[in-house]
DNA sequence: CCCCTTATGGACCGTCGTTCCATAATGAGT
DNA sequence: ACTCATTATGGAACGACGGTCCATAAGGGG
């Protein structure tokens, strides 16, 4: 690891290797291989060096894991940039963005961690606590209610975007969904009278439509609190 | 793997292991070292065996640690049992379990997968199902609604919960919130404007009440729904 | 009393994250 | 121009892991 974080005082190839470029090349492998298939062997192959190398500019696979998800994270909130809407349409849009860049990196969601500590996540909260400030809601709920919505976003995109890791393309989705709505039709509609019902919903949803649902609900309670 | 789900038409020691020691064991180490400690040297010198043995009851490790989160899930979901008051209370009790669950097993919640497909999440986004329909919502809504709950649930319990995984004591905790909040003081307020000036706020906040702020939002969110 | 099935447990394989260290490249001070 | 401390490299080596293999036990049904 850089051991001087001020003016390198001496050193610096000209060829020379960057944390930056490690988490970028990281990243390209996530997302061709998932993170079973990182290996600092395979990374070191990519970058022409040594496994030794690279922990110079990283401390451990969970640290690049962990800086590799908060990039992709960085993405998503760098892009939202639109004319200032309502805050609450801005909300809608800010976790939209969230999602779609997960859903475009289905290995980062669960790697990004609450209270944050990395710069875009600590980017997305304040983003978060900017926004439901200006609904008018009392100061003394902003922090609750910001991080709660911090948490629906990066927590539920996680959970409905992480099963689709090992899986490939379209098609893998619709029979991993086909198996798994058949499985629910043939359980005990005693033991389970709901979901013996909708197994037809299940064939037919679209996961980014579900994260709306939840977030559009999510939304109009918080209206409901800020109109209070 | 036991090859025959019927009958055993021979065999059966009476010390004989099953599927069910496995993963209680599993749970417990799983309790006590997170689960990078959960090992299958580990488990099978607790339970007096090889790694071989182990490998007939439970495929693999990924298996192994889904069953055991979703045991602990089947705790909650049991549990809650109260004399049925109104769906929205039930809901409510219902989530508060499921989150306290996870709280004694941190290891948990990552690993219940969406769409449900073990016993015991079924059993719990069966049961929210029940409890959403009965608000009166209509039907072509209850799947997304319900599932969009269940994600809640699962999703924002892990992620509030999963960094508490490396972490023991209260003390530790305390620790790390009183850093995570001084590295927010030290931020520039111009580019976070917002958490710089709430640090007090994550200083004393209780992940349990966060949680449930969160929920209470969303169930009236559901409210306004479904008196629509 | 066989014999087929269920179940065991320990040796073994390949791979992984990580550490170590000899060595290169470089800029600052003289 | 020559040090020399510092930054950075890359490949060998280590220990531990998940998983496989297989010789062997332990019953029960014919």
């Amino acid at each position: 690891m850089p051991r001087t974080r001020g003016r390198a005082p001496a050193g610096g190839r000209a060829d020379a290797l960057s944390q930056e470029v490690v988490v970028g090349a990281a990243i390209a492998l996530l997302d061709e291989l998932g993170e079973r298939g990182l290996t600092f062997r395979l990374l070191a192959e990519q970058l022409q060096t040594g496994t030794g190398a690279l922990y110079w500019h990283v401390s451990s696979k969970d640290e690049l894991v962990a800086l590799a998800a908060d990039q992709v994270l960085g993405h998503a909130v760098a892009a939202d940039l639109d004319p200032a809407p309502s805050a609450g349409t801005a909300l809608h849009a800010l976790a939209i963005a969230v999602f779609d860049a997960f859903d475009q990196h289905p290995w980062a969601a669960p790697h990004v961690s609450a209270p944050p500590t990395l710069p875009n996540a600590l980017r997305l909260l304040d983003r978060i606590g900017t926004l439901v400030a200006r609904t008018g809601l009392p100061a003394e709920q902003r922090f609750a209610v910001s991080t709660a919505i911090f948490y629906y976003i990066t927590g539920v995109s996680a959970q409905i975007i992480a099963p689709r890791a090992p899986l490939n393309a379209t098609t893998e989705r619709d029979a991993y969904l086909a198996q798994t709505a058949e499985h629910w039709q043939n359980l005990d509609p005693a033991d389970y009278p709901f979901l013996t019902l909708i197994t037809k919903d299940l064939r037919h949803h679209a996961d980014r439509d579900q994260f709306i649902t939840g977030l559009d609900i999510l939304l109009r309670g918080l209206k409901t609190s800020a109109d209070t």
